[in-house]
DNA sequence: ATGGTAACTGAACGATTGTTCAGTTCAATG
DNA sequence: CATTGAACTGAACAATCGTTCAGTTACCAT
């Protein structure tokens, strides 16, 4: 047996990406192994390497797409200029966009020390670009007077931390719905950076 | 060669627990073998299972004992009776505690994926039970009317993310001192939930 | 000094790892 | 319908994995 029925690059590729993201993240990249992603396809390990050079460039690849898809929804999210209405927006935005993606979120946050140094450092500017637009509305914010921030960088620091934490605990299924949710932290983050 | 001088497992056991710690939170659990953390150890990859029976039960270990000492320690933490007094103390504690022991943080939060599933269920309780901590001093606060909380589940959750949140950027030789960060976070956490 | 035991080595084990590749089968083109 | 290239198998590769153990050495009580 060799070429299975109805089976193309199209299909498959994106199978492959997919079997690799859930795997990673439910079990960590370095133990996961090209063996178990083939099976949970259902193709042999070898066939893998049509879709990716290597293990490395899998996660390497979804975390750059993923980082990429971010920054590119956030630049279309329609947010007032005043910076109440930009830091509302973006608190939304987060958490909204992290909880469609419990996957990818993951791996962005759990599996840096899995990647090269090179591969690494290109993640890494990348999430600094996203925070840095974070650090931004609160930096125009406490011009403006409208926070009240002694250090800006912590705050952005404390802000992100508290919103990506909603991942870890939410299930779609739960007591709170997304809106409820969204709404609760923004009260939070309003108040904790309030003049 | 076979035994060195001067050695003895009150000297190579900790020595054994403290490689293992780091090298679990510098690469994971799954990326680090027993040959390089009895490398690190100075000893051949035998020797180690003279100071545990195996691989996992080094990591539930040092899990273990982390969360233990934990409960230990904020249970010797004195605090003052009223809600806003106690929530300082714990925000404080918590931040210090965890900038103490960033490995073993790191680890806690991050390999709960790589324990067998009975040994999850332990460290998973113990969690728990911490978690639970905060959450009574979010409620008696909103009892007596000191916070405002839609949600003390909810609040639970955002603000130890939060706290949690600083292991990730502070640095002992950093912009700020501990004491500045234990402050500004303070006042966060209590704009957050004040009235 | 000597025997016993604690601490360790070094080699080995079966299993599994990422990766390669010659060969096989299917889909699409002409 | 013949041919070509894409998609995949199945076996193999060297390396490494966790773990075991017989043997060797150093420490310590007697």
């Amino acid at each position: 047996m060799a070429r299975k029925q109805g089976s193309h690059s199209q299909v498959t590729g994106p199978l492959v990406r997919a079997a690799a993201e859930r795997l990673f993240a439910r079990h960590g990249y370095a133990a996961v192994s090209m063996r178990q992603i083939a099976a949970e396809v259902g193709v042999q390990a070898g066939a893998l390497y049509n879709y990716t050079p290597d293990k490395q460039s899998l996660l390497f690849g979804m975390m750059k797409a993923h980082l990429d898809e971010l920054l590119a929804a956030w630049a279309a999210v329609p947010r007032g200029n005043r910076p109440t209405e930009a830091l509302e927006a973006f608190t939304r935005f987060h958490i909204s966009f992290h909880l469609d993606r419990p996957d990818a979120v993951f791996i962005a946050y759990m599996e840096l020390r899995s990647l090269d140094p090179a591969n690494f450092a290109v993640i890494e500017g990348l999430r600094r670009r996203y925070e840095t637009e974070l650090e931004d509305i609160l930096r125009r914010g406490k011009a403006t007077g409208d926070f009240t921030l002694p250090d800006t960088r912590l705050a952005t620091m404390a802000v992100i931390a508290m919103l990506t934490g909603v991942t870890t605990w939410y299930r779609d299924d739960g007591r709170l719905s997304r809106e409820r949710v969204l709404r609760i932290y923004w009260n939070m983050v309003r108040k904790a950076v309030a003049a």
